[in-house]
DNA sequence: CCGACTTGGTTCTGATTCCGAACTCACCTA
DNA sequence: TAGGTGAGTTCGGAATCAGAACCAAGTCGG
């Protein structure tokens, strides 16, 4: 995408999300919700992380609206966390992070490979124009500003 | 990166992408290297970030091989920053969490459009099986072990 | 020649924030 | 009754951050 027409401050999504996802633990934290870690001391074991540290993580993605808190057993109340449909969303992000380190620092050597469940073959991801009927790579986008809002 | 070894019981990519992006500014960074930015003092300005933590930043990001920092100037030396191959590949990951942002966060009034350069229309992000020729969502991904590598 | 300005930093401070160890509490299970 | 587990909270030290000041190399105006 070259050419920034700058307005440095510009709304962006990309912080918008960040002010969400953006630390160390939590997109380790929505990564395991994939895996389909549910439970508080899972999540703690499989990420050797503190315990209050994932609290504080798990609250903030609640209140966040990516993880649901649920009550999962009455008689020693027990809560679980699942991915919401906003949660789940984020899966190409993940995704594409995760490709992105398959390719360039585990060099094509990656630990778990995405395949199409249909056919089990490895997946790839690419940009989409519905309108052409056709997919392409990087160098073919380009940027416009969106609806103004006229604040 | 403080980075106890693999906290993960699976060695996993995300993590090892993470140690390179892993931090608050490091994505807001490299969003502005797509947007365009080269100049230390461009990015400390659009980003409103510390300097000390930009250098920081910049030379992590330069060690790591994502950037390059590349004299453009040699009468005052001056120092530009500029994506390299393995910085660009970041593309789908910048734009799956740009689209997530817009979606989800400021609901589908995106302050920036992405769209396909050749007839302008919104551009979208999807799976692809090459071996089916088929694109679909998360809800048809499977995974599997990769090479192992016995260590 | 002198001083002001620019780019691209480094060094030094406190103030935050992060995180791990230990503790709590409610509830099983034997 | 003792022990275990799931889900937290409290608390002090360590890492990180933001800001301000300082530095250096060159350029520009007068």
């Amino acid at each position: 995408m070259p050419d920034t027409e700058n307005t440095a401050d510009r709304a962006c999504s990309i912080q918008a999300s960040l002010d969400v996802l953006g630390d160390r633990w939590t997109i380790l934290i929505m990564r395991d919700a994939f895996r389909g870690v549910r439970r508080f001391d899972d999540f703690r074991r499989a990420l050797d992380i503190a315990r209050p540290v994932l609290t504080e993580r798990l609250k903030r993605l609640v209140v966040a609206g990516v993880l649901e808190r649920r009550l999962y057993c009455e008689r020693p109340p027990r809560y679980e966390y699942r991915l919401t449909p906003m949660g789940a969303a984020l899966s190409p992000t993940l995704v594409a992070l995760m490709r992105w380190g398959d390719e360039w620092i585990n060099h094509d050597e990656p630990p778990t490979v995405l395949v199409h469940e249909a056919c089990g073959e490895p997946l790839d991801q690419a940009f989409v124009c519905w309108h052409c009927d056709e997919t392409f790579t990087h160098s073919a986008i380009a940027s416009r500003p969106g609806k103004t809002v006229t604040h």
